[in-house]
RNA sequence: GGUGGGGUUCCCGAGCGGUCAAAGGGAACAGACUGUAAAUCUGUCGGCAAUGCCUUCGGAGGUUCAAAUCCUCCCCCCACCA
């Protein structure tokens, strides 16, 4: 079996490590414990999450056994690392409902079944820590001096804002984690973002103070897209993982959109798929690079919503955009269908339904474009408009004035699509006399 | 508690009585070029069935024909002092 480091290495995760050798050794024998925490700040993970959960995957695919942390103590104080901004306190209600939210997420990435990954709550033993005994047992391994000089507070600690006391606290919560951890379940190493190194280092500090026994770190890099943006940030906001905040096609779409440069570096990164198959794709130019990007696309979605809404998501889009279907062998690894598929597949799409009795007097096409929110508001649309940059069916609406009317119903279905690549389609429903229309 | 400096449209940030829906930049959106990429150029970027009307410049009042701009009180942030 391949020494999951060099994985880790070779697929572009680690940023920093503690005790290079020795935490080689120590990984090369089976079985070895390791954790990452998330804190629940909110009811579903998102893309910049994806790094972290990939690499507990990659953990246990090698045999070691992972622990998702779920931060249900420490997301009741806030973490400061590298934050500008406090973050909003969440009541306790609703840092027990994330967490919740959160395990089901993760189960999508790693197997909890038969004890061969954990999912803990470090509510479980922080919430009852009596605060002197807390200061008496841990606080009195830290040294202020050096926690001031952190990278992780150096940000808040110049900045106007300050720092408050309870997330000046954080580091040492996180470090008890650790120790918690080790002593509960033989866990030795923590991973965690860049901006966990502080808080990571700690713990590991911690631990050999209180137990005489060596732990680890190791820190992952810090993703950005070609372009310098944050991973998942778009102007909507965070891509999530939930697909009720966003849609499997909304997913698919945001990762068929990367750039030309990250695709492989995102293959190696989101996939599962062998390094081998992914160095094969930086041979490719142009548009065919567009084939690597439906893989990845189809890869990602298809771990996060399941094969069914990766399928789905992909023949919409090939519907809508007309592209080729992935040859036979481009990352032959790939579970992606390589046929054409079944035509037509729009389910994916989103969709509105229009009752009749609206469309049969004619619809101000503005006004269907602001209804189904591909523009924001009723003079957004017509600004649209009369760029250009609306279409019905396919065809560009000319004038602002434009009505909507039943000719342009196909099936009793008609497809909207604004600028290159955001579609939407109207389903006409018949609404029965006395029924109502929501 | 004292003194001083601030709170402007998604973000940064100008404006300090009419010419302000508010400069400039960023983000975003559309068009052209393309490959659902990047770069570039052009346009748009509070709301409204719209050459006009309405709502915005921390909050509430006030002065004025006219207030983001002046006055009063309040809230919040920052710096220095205690």
């Amino acid at each position: 079996m391949p020494h999951v480091l060099d994985i880790l290495e070779e697929r572009g995760f680690i940023e920093a490590k503690t005790h290079g050798q020795e935490l080689f050794d120590w990984l090369g024998a089976e079985g070895r414990t390791c954790y990452v925490g998330f804190d629940p700040t909110a009811a579903s993970l998102h893309i910049g999450h994806l790094i972290p959960v990939m690499a507990l995957a990659h953990m246990q695919r090698c045999g070691h056994r992972p622990i998702a942390l779920v931060g249900g103590g420490t997301g009741l104080v806030g973490d400061p690392s590298g934050k500008t901004e406090m973050r909003q306190m969440l009541t306790p209600a609703a840092v027990r409902a994330n967490a919740d939210a959160l395990k089901a997420q993760l189960a999508r990435f790693i197997r909890f079944d038969e004890e061969r990954a954990l999912l803990l709550n470090n509510a479980d033993w922080l919430v009852s820590l009596s605060y002197i005994d807390f200061l008496r047992d841990i606080g009195r391994h830290f040294s202020v001096n050096r926690m001031i000089k952190a990278e992780s507070y150096r940000m808040r600690l110049d900045s106007d804002e300050g720092l408050s006391f309870i997330e000046f606290n954080y580091m040492l919560l996180q470090a008890y984690d650790f120790l918690e951890l080790f002593r509960r379940c033989d866990c030795r190493l923590q991973m965690g973002g860049s901006d966990q190194w502080g808080n990571i280092v700690a713990g590991i500090d911690l631990v050999r103070k209180v137990c005489q026994e060596p732990a680890y770190g190791i820190t992952f890099q810090l993703i950005t897209t070609a372009s310098g943006a944050k991973m998942g940030k778009t102007a909507a906001g965070a891509v999530w993982l939930d697909a009720e905040r966003t849609p499997p096609y909304a997913y698919y779409q945001y990762w068929v959109n990367s750039a030309d440069a990250d695709v492989a570096r995102f293959l190696a990164l989101y996939t599962f798929l062998p390094m081998k198959e992914i160095r094969e794709v930086a041979g490719l130019r142009d548009a065919d690079l567009n084939l690597a990007k439906t893989v990845l696309a189809f890869e990602t979605t298809q771990i996060v919503h399941g094969r069914q809404a990766a399928v789905e998501a992909m023949e919409a889009a090939r519907c809508m955009f007309g592209a080729r279907a992935v040859p036979v062998d481009l990352m032959p690894s790939s579970s992606i269908p390589r046929q054409g598929g079944t035509q037509g597949e729009e389910d994916a799409v989103p969709c509105t339904d229009l009752a009749v009795d609206a469309v049969a007097a004619g619809l101000p096409l503005f006004k269907l474009l602001q209804a189904t929110g591909l523009s924001p508001s009723g003079g957004a649309a017509r600004r649209l408009i009369s760029q250009g940059g609306a279409y019905v069916n396919g065809q560009r609406v000319e004038s602002p004035q434009q009505l909507v009317t039943m000719a342009d119903f196909q099936n009793d279905g008609l497809l909207l699509r604004t600028g290159k690549k955001h579609f939407h389609r109207v389903r006409l429903k018949k609404v029965q006399p006395g029924e109502k229309e929501d």
